[in-house]
DNA sequence: CTCATTTGCCTATAAGTATTAGGCAAGTGC
DNA sequence: GCACTTGCCTAATACTTATAGGCAAATGAG
């Protein structure tokens, strides 16, 4: 009988599809073989178990995020390219929620610092260069940005802000122009 | 034989707290039954799924929040309010993570209208009126403000800030400073 | 107090998912 | 053309969700 030519980096990418069209969480190994009209037990020739599969769609999330980020943010600075960094995720977010929702995905110490991860925490405070912050407030400010990216994308995909005025995308302009305004005028230590 | 006195609702605590031992993603109407010392299919005179069983304690963690949350208000405004409602967040988070995570579990929108939920984003609104923000920017400001909040607790909870310096307690509170300044100086539309 | 009814937890069953062991045939290298 | 490796298979086990039907314990009417 013919063979399906599995790898796990097909597999992988077949899954954050998978992830995209019915959520992350949906994301079985037993999907995945129909989706290859294959024999679950196949797939663990290529697979080490559920946990591998969800971590290899985890690092296709923060690998295909952190390179959508490198490119925005080139040339920019300032307000800029606190947008574009911001808009990257929102936008990733809602064409692939499903990546987006493996990207949060808990990965082991040793898989997370080898992963893409790391660029992100760098990349934003690469933005921060554009604003006068030292250090310990750059990386207060780092942890506050990456919040709110976060926590507003997490939001917004769950639905918390829809069917409500004013629309979502107003509200995610403004708050990007208060971080903006906050970050030129970030309060001294009180 | 005796019975155990199975109810709804002590389920639903009882999933609660298991949440908070093993994790919202672990609860499983079997880890249930087994607590109880009672066969898996006598949770479901009782619990219509395990969806049901999700959403009811998703509905403890949101009551729970708001019940908290509004007696950390009673009195207070100002960045007194703003601080005070921000640590009723974080501490719950850190406390009963299950229950955190299951405050997010997705509800149908009936059941989200009829839950606590709704009074989290009154409470919000109650602390910018100690400010001087008015429509549309004071909605643009209670998503940002709801934003942080969950954004900066999931990514402490995930481990995010954990393991680097400064102290992820101390970033916090800048964070809160830094809010309370852009809330007392919310900047013009461009 | 007794009998009928309701209710609670049980057994049995079925389907979906995760995972491992072992087999056979399709590809690969010499 | 043959030995070897590798890929997908069948088979089996265990766990989870869910439904149907049964028996005994609580309940309540007389």
């Amino acid at each position: 009988m013919a063979r399906a030519g599995l790898t796990a980096e097909r597999l992988a990418r077949a899954g954050a599809e998978l992830a995209d069209e019915v959520g992350f969480e949906q994301v079985t190994v037993s999907a995945l073989a129909r989706r290859f009209d294959v024999k679950v037990a196949s797939l663990y020739s290529h697979l080490k178990n559920s946990h591998d599969l969800k971590t290899r769609i985890a690092l296709i999330g923060l690998q295909e995020l952190a390179d959508r980020a490198a490119d925005a943010l080139a040339g920019r600075s300032g307000k800029d390219a606190l947008t574009a960094l911001a808009n990257v995720y929102r936008d990733y977010a809602r064409e692939h929620p499903g990546r987006y929702a493996a990207a949060q995905y808990r990965l082991d110490p040793e898989t997370a610092a080898a992963s893409a991860g790391v660029r992100h925490a760098q990349m934003t405070r690469a933005v921060l260069r554009g604003y006068d912050l030292t250090e310990p407030d750059q990386t207060h400010a780092v942890r506050l940005l990456g919040s709110v990216f976060h926590g507003y994308v997490s939001l917004e995909l769950a639905g918390g802000f829809s069917h409500s005025a004013p629309d979502s995308a107003e509200s995610w302009a403004r708050s990007l122009d208060a971080l903006d305004a906050l970050l030129r005028n970030w309060p001294a230590q009180t």
